[in-house]
DNA sequence: GACTAAATTTCGGTA
DNA sequence: TACCGAAGTTTAGTC
């Protein structure tokens, strides 16, 4: 890894075209040629960058460039596509490389799959006599997070998310459209749970005959501890 | 902005719980009080963060800590979520803070935008004998990117996308759910416009009578200049 | 401010 | 390997 700060500027032709005008910037060379242009500011994502696998060369700036105060022309392209990322270093300010080896990985407790796991475990919020059948019931165009039975044993497909938007709405009644034309399952009841739902989508779910459920992880979490406990 | 490289472990807790074992890493401390931790490959995307607003705060080490290596304590917390990041340090191999100033910002030539202008240029490639109405046609749930007429005169609903997914079919589908309630306007023919389009996207959208269209952005571009030429 | 749609998205999982 | 959906998504634009 190797890390530059220096007076800058950056075009970048790919997908799009991009232009940074000159400025102090800080530039991530990672070991596998990649590169982040970052400045003091904004959230994680880069002002520019180039995704590996791609390779950097090092070329002079011709007698213009050199006019201008440019020092260094780096040149990033891609080994695939023929994205090329060109840095134009005026006045290097720091350079500095550090060896640190093979990341172990982040470790994470991911949270839709644990309001799926938990919902599966209290399939009672969905209402009273309401069992599971079970979690990522395959249909032809993709898995439905939860099938339950209502209390009549009526199907009850349930869409969750964490954040509940039209899409959502609209994933679900794509799954609902196939499985109401199954005589097994049919009629096939649906409901979007999710722990925040955007009125927009409410409105739709509730158009479409969708009933809406708002989760809460928090409680949903305690309640499995006791379940644990007890 | 300050540059830390350390023998570190990082510990998240907010909307998941994540965990970094100890490894040395690239800390980032930008001005706003944000911190991404990178390590040496991977995309741009820090193995970890904290977006701003956030302030961080310098902890001693507990007995134990010390014990185990720990020589400082990086506490890192969201002003407004109650979203806490912790980094524990073992060794600092460097350390260094720069003034980078104010950055300019990016200036970027998009894609899509791109797109709808040449195909609105190139309405014939719709079919022959149409021609074009408008480019983002008003309707109350949002703009459609080009309404066109076919050679019968009858309306013609294209949506764009770079990269054609079963939601830009959804979106697709709104709009002529609500266009063909529209007198004046019924019947509308879809067309579902893009570099790219998803097979299950062109399952979808053939299967709700949506004709797929694939871009090609180059020969459009190339034909545009053509049109500049002469 | 809330919401929607795009992203040079990136990142996992699965068929 | 391609495809699909989620993301601590982030970001930009509109209402």
């Amino acid at each position: 890894m190797r890390i530059v700060v220096a007076d800058c500027s950056v075009d970048y032709a790919g997908r799009l075209s991009a232009h940074l005008p000159r400025a102090t910037r800080v530039l991530m060379l990672k070991s596998d040629g990649s590169i982040l242009v970052h400045s003091d500011g904004g959230s994680y994502k880069p002002l520019n960058w180039m995704s590996p696998p791609c390779s950097l060369s090092v070329d002079e700036p011709d007698a213009d460039q050199r006019e201008a105060g440019v020092t260094e022309l780096w040149r990033v392209t891609h080994a695939k596509t023929a994205d090329q990322l060109i840095v134009s270093l005026f006045e290097v300010q720091h350079d500095s490389s550090h060896d640190l080896g093979v990341d172990p990985g982040l470790i994470k407790d991911g949270v839709e799959a644990h309001l799926q796991e938990l919902l599966a475990d209290q399939i009672e919020l969905l209402g009273e006599g309401h069992s599971l059948v079970r979690r990522e019931y395959v249909t032809a165009i993709g898995p439905v997070d939860i099938l339950a039975r209502d209390e009549t044993g009526a199907s009850v497909a349930v869409e969750i998310k964490r954040r509940g938007g039209v899409d959502g709405v609209e994933q679900l009644t794509r799954y609902l459209e196939l499985m109401n034309r199954d005589p097994v399952l049919a009629p096939v009841q649906g409901v979007f749970a999710a722990q925040e739902i955007k009125p927009q989508a409410r409105t739709l779910a509730e158009d479409r005959g969708i009933r809406c459920l708002v989760l809460d992880y928090d409680a949903m979490r305690g309640m499995q501890d006791l379940n644990t406990l007890f």
